[in-house]
DNA sequence: CAATATTGATCAGTATACTGACTATCAGTA
DNA sequence: TACTGATAGTCAGTATACTGATCAATATTG
């Protein structure tokens, strides 16, 4: 019988499950309250002004359920603005804020950390060698999930 | 400044995600409506007879809080069965009933063949190094989450 | 240009995960 | 045995994810 060890699918949820718990402590002990899906989206706000919330699913592959609560706590917290799109009235234009901006700067730390936290186990060269094999593994299914990841042109 | 692609936090949430959707797709080609998380609760259920529900989760971590839920539908559907322990008044023992066995036995190709998708980008050799690269970054971070993984002394 | 199709956003409902609290019970010890 | 601490299970509350539906607005096309 098959162990859960050589299941990918198990592999991958508990990977998750630490990566998650190693971000909200690290960031946590640096005194923010952010979660990695809105430190995710929050930094591509940053990145693309004036994004509209489904291009901003597509940048971070989220579902566009998803990122209507993810936008509202961001913007409850007062990181980030959800304004009228001027160019599509059915639209949101998101603009991160001061606060944000300064969140962003002053937690980057602490996201760094975390990601080599997660990696601990491993020497440099395995690190890569996972992050290069989730790479490659995720770009060949990107289509299989509802929520795939959308490289956009955005000078439009 | 760092891309989504350098953070293993972001590509665990990624691989996961495809994970999760090729496996509910696979397994309701088949017929059935079970969950990943459902399948390895039913797979540990079979294979310990008079699991606790804190035991189960400790064997496959999840979150003892997250486990009642999973176990509440997992009876609904009518493959497990929730009685009291004979040993101690505050535990549940678990049962599977031949209907799970069933499910379990047939929907054990659905289950192989997605495990087999999550990799369709990588080679023999290439999957096998994930898993292994994965087993190894998950033990070193095993505590770091809530629900750890534990090994238990079940013949007691 | 009118009918149709598509798209951006949201909502209701379900299923993980987790935090923190609580009850009932059990185990160890003074 | 009475006290203390730990443990099994559950619950309320919050945050992802997703299914499927709906509304408003934009695009497309006959």
């Amino acid at each position: 019988m098959k162990d859960n060890n050589d299941m990918p699918g198990h592999l991958a949820r508990r990977f998750q499950q630490i990566a998650v718990a190693v971000f909200l402590a690290e960031v946590g002990e640096a005194g923010f309250d952010l979660t990695p899906v809105q430190y995710a989206a929050l930094a591509t706000i940053k990145a693309n002004p004036e994004l509209d919330q489904v291009t901003l699913a597509g940048l971070i592959a989220y579902d566009r359920t998803t990122i209507t609560g993810v936008v509202d706590r961001l913007v409850q917290k007062g990181l980030v603005e959800r304004r009228a799109s001027p160019r599509d009235r059915r639209a949101r234009a998101l603009e991160i804020t001061d606060e944000g901006r300064r969140t962003l700067r002053k937690i980057t730390p602490a996201v760094e950390s975390a990601q080599a936290i997660m990696l601990r186990g491993l020497s440099a060269r395995e690190g890569e060698e996972l992050m290069r094999l989730l790479r490659k593994a995720i770009a060949a299914g990107n289509e299989l999930s509802r929520a795939p990841l959308r490289e956009v042109d955005l000078k439009a």
